[in-house]
Order: structure tokens, then sequence, then C-alpha cells
DNA sequence: TCAACTCACTTGCAAAATGCAAGTAGAAAA
DNA sequence: TTTTCTACTTGCATTTTGCAAGTGAGTTGA
């Protein structure tokens, strides 16, 4: 796999930034949700698992940059030529703290649903998010 | 202290989603940063502070996003009257873990700058936030 | 005290990103 | 072999972003 220079610039060489290009738009961090949290791993799953409705031109274009970036991979399903299957890569496991952290702060912030899932986080922080790395990290070894 | 229940509704009731509404798009974060890391606190502060050359619409724009989000306030400052003060409230506080994850997250996978921060933030995460908070903390008591 | 300067914006406009609805191509099922 | 499923693309209207040039209130120096 050759490792394709991206064609824009960074705007700046700070990590934060970095995180924010990748990261910093309104539907990839809840891509990313589905594909940890709800096992999303299909076009459709996307479409269908989320409750905030991604646009499908928005869900191509975001699953093509996460790609590019080396957050997530695909590949065909063996046992169905029409299914693409997306995996996080090691890149994309690593987000997890990230993601547990911003889940927390909105939990204590404001008025949100999952709380099953908040309670868990909050009673072993660092388990949680070694139970999904490691749930994780399984997948890509198939 | 009257809490102004925002005109828009949320696309879904996930703590994720509430975090992505409010700080997921290009310079959000990158303004906390300024206010967390470089001690910036006025408007041309942050202008003048980053190397990613905000424009200036954007940033009123997202300095009364934050302020209306209860991440920041703004007061005008007592020794000059021109100047707007802009403070992180607690809730702006609280995200030092999310920044903190993300430059880890970026410093980890990408080539980025700023190394001996990184440095500091690895060596001890935990103590590195404390810190962070405590001396943000003791901006809002003045 | 008043002209020059600073500070925190606003305005106007072009370009890019987003969102919606409809369409399409290839693989699988019936 | 027709129909259905899957992963998109296309066209177009709306919204957001970005740039350059103002503006108006407060401050400073002569």
């Amino acid at each position: 796999m050759k490792k394709k220079r991206s064609a824009r610039e960074r705007r700046s060489p700070c990590p934060l930034n970095a995180s924010v290009e990748m990261l910093g738009d309104r539907w990839s961090l809840l891509i990313l949700r589905d594909m940890m949290l709800r096992g999303a791993r299909t076009y459709t799953e996307f479409l269908n698992s989320s409750f905030e409705k991604i646009a499908t031109n928005i869900l191509a274009d975001r699953l093509r940059r996460l790609e590019r970036d080396g957050i997530i991979t695909a590949k065909t399903d063996p046992t169905d030529g029409r299914k693409l299957i997306y995996t996080l890569t090691q890149k994309g496991i690593d987000l997890a703290p990230v993601l547990t952290e911003m889940v927390l702060w909105a939990a204590k912030h404001e008025r949100t649903g999952n709380q099953p899932l908040i309670q868990q986080m909050r009673q072993d922080k660092e388990g949680f998010i070694a139970a999904v790395k490691d749930r994780l990290a399984k997948q890509l070894g198939t």
C-alpha cells in the first residue's frame, strides 16, 4: 500500500490542529462512534445505525476521507460482493480515549441520553477504553 | 444566570453528538487551545496567537457560539473599555482532557510540532491536566 | 481637546461545503 | 431473467466559510 502524500498542507504543525483537520466536522466522529460502540461496518449500517441521519453523499465523502487519513480501511465482503466492510485501523482504534472524553464531557454538562454507557465510563474509564480497544483489535486480526 | 434554551434542536440525544454540535468545526477547539495553553484572552490575542490565521468574522462567530454554549464568558476589561476579556467557564476548563487526548492521538500518528508539550503530556497525563485545570480555575476566581 | 490609533467587531461578496432527492451500476436473490 | 439490494453519484438549492474592506466606540499622545 503506497503512502499517499495528502495534497493539501496543514494549516499549522500543531498536533491539535492535525486532529481538528481530520476530525473537526459534524459527521466524522459520529461515524467512528457507530463503528466503535454499535458495531457498524457497512455503508447501509452507517445510514441506519445512527439517529442523526447523515446524507448519502456526505457519508461517502467522510468514509473516503477517513480511509485517506488511515483511520479506517475498506475491503469487499468475501461472502457478498456488493458489500464493503469498513474496519478501524490501529490509528482509528486509538481514538477511543478521545471519544470517551468527549462523551464524558457532554454527559457532565448537557442533558443527554444513554446513561448506562456513561455510568460504565465513569465507574472505570480506563477499563472501558481497554475493553473497547481489545474488542476492536480482535476485528483487526480477522 | 438564566439558562437559555438553545433555539435549534439537537440532532440526537447522544452525548457524543452534543459534543460534536458544540465543538465539531475547524476553529472552536483551536480557540480553546489558545485560551488553555497560550493564555489568549482577547480578540486580538486570538487573531495573533495562532499559526492558523482565523478570519475575523469567523472568530467573532465562534466566540459568540462558545459563549452561548456556556464554554466561555466575556466581560469588558476594567482597565481598558475597548477590550473584552474572554474566560473559560468550568465547562470550558473541563475540556482539558479532550484537548489532551486529541493532542496525544495526533502526536502518535502524525508528524507534528511542539514536542516538549507532548513529552510532558505523555510522562504524566493526569498531572498535566490537573495543572492546566488548576491554573485556569485561578483565573476564574479573579 | 482633538486627531490618530486601537480594539472588537460588521459587511459584502465569492467560493466551498452541506443537505436533499433522485438516479445508477454491479452483485445477489427469487 | 426480472427484481432487489448495496454502495454509491449527480444535480441543485441552501448554508457556511473565507477574504478584504469598512465601522464605531474607547484610548492615547500632543
